[in-house]
DNA sequence: GAATAATTTTAACAAATGTTAAAAATTTTA
DNA sequence: TAAAATTTTTAACATTTGTTAAAATTATTC
């Protein structure tokens, strides 16, 4: 198994856009370092979680849920964003959960403190702005791979993208992610497909 | 038939969020106002497109496309917002096309003037910054209906947003935004489910 | 390390939807 | 308004995937 990866705060948020460094310390002062259980849950989709995490290592995973159905949004691995945008853009309950999938480290950013720091610093609006607009654009290319890519092939991307995480998933959350059956990604999996 | 609506230039901006009337002016200084025939192509999938669009008056129809398939990602009404939100953010080729289904009026604001708006003004940086936080969540809220809707409660839904457009759009586009075939629709229509 | 619990694979069958193609209906054009 | 073109519906059949349940494997706990 790799070593793990750890990213540091100021990188988790230049990940989207340049930031000086004295905006940089200001949002590191709205921030606090959590450091969480594999099986933690961050957000729940009935509650409100306003504020915004970002994944400084370890492994998360993001899912909708109804009374008879848990499909699985995306995984999110070191250096990416977690947020409930409709609860942290509406301070109303959202649509997603998120659980943490192994031991992780997080920042999390209180969000009404940010919202001030919009007002005030442009450089930091900017950089709010730049978030939504990515996550927007990651969003957009999760949905048209799922629009128009097999689930064989999803598969296949995702033994890619997580080698070292994708075999301590579980089965379930990886077939609600590819929107098939725990049955037929056993069938992808023997290659009967 | 209902009279037609139509959106003022000051409304579609104010839409996302309260503009002061200082901003709307220069927003105002940067846009231009286009009145297109039905079957007019906005946005194209292979073209750089960076400006953004704001529906006036008229019907929009977003998809995406691949050599044997096309998938329709939305239906965009008087108000909405026309983007290519890859395109505007990082100035490449985009994913989505935008085709005008009806004689419609769009306000176009130019990319570049609006970005460097945003370095100037905070309140225009904050209202770019909550165009895209709402376009994301329309997105998921777009998304989680296909995840969580059958087809026949979504072709329901269509019937009841768009009651004086529907019955002019074409059943392929209406099949390929439930993500049905056509024949599929047809028995929807059909009650036979 | 044996026993228990959880997860994954396999099998058999049912149901839903896609595909192809032809018929019917509607719209457009001359 | 008749003819042509387009769009929509219907039918028949094949295929894929889901469901249920049992067997096999793997992980966890005492």
């Amino acid at each position: 198994m790799g070593e793990k990866i750890v990213i540091s705060l100021a990188d988790c948020f230049q990940g989207y856009h340049f930031l000086n460094p004295d905006s940089i310390d200001r949002l590191a002062q709205i921030s606090q370092k959590l450091v969480c259980k594999r099986n933690s849950i961050l957000i729940r989709q009935d509650k409100i979680q306003k504020d915004i995490y970002f994944l400084a290592s370890g492994l998360a995973r993001v899912y909708y849920e109804t009374a008879d159905r848990q499909i699985t949004l995306d995984f999110v691995s070191p250096g990416g964003t977690l947020i409930s945008m409709n609860s942290y853009v509406h301070d109303t309950p959202g649509y997603e959960n998120i659980d943490l999938l192994e031991d992780s480290i997080v920042y999390q950013i209180d969000q009404k403190q940010l919202f001030a720091l919009y007002e005030s610093d442009i450089a930091i609006a900017n950089w709010g702005r730049k978030m939504a607009e990515l996550e927007f654009i990651k969003a957009e290319q999760r949905t048209m791979s799922k629009l128009f890519n097999t689930a064989q092939e999803r598969y296949a991307e995702l033994l890619e993208k997580y080698p070292q995480y994708i075999q301590r998933i579980k089965l379930g959350y990886i077939a609600s992610y590819l929107g098939v059956s725990q049955v037929t990604l056993s069938r992808i999996r023997a290659n009967i497909l």
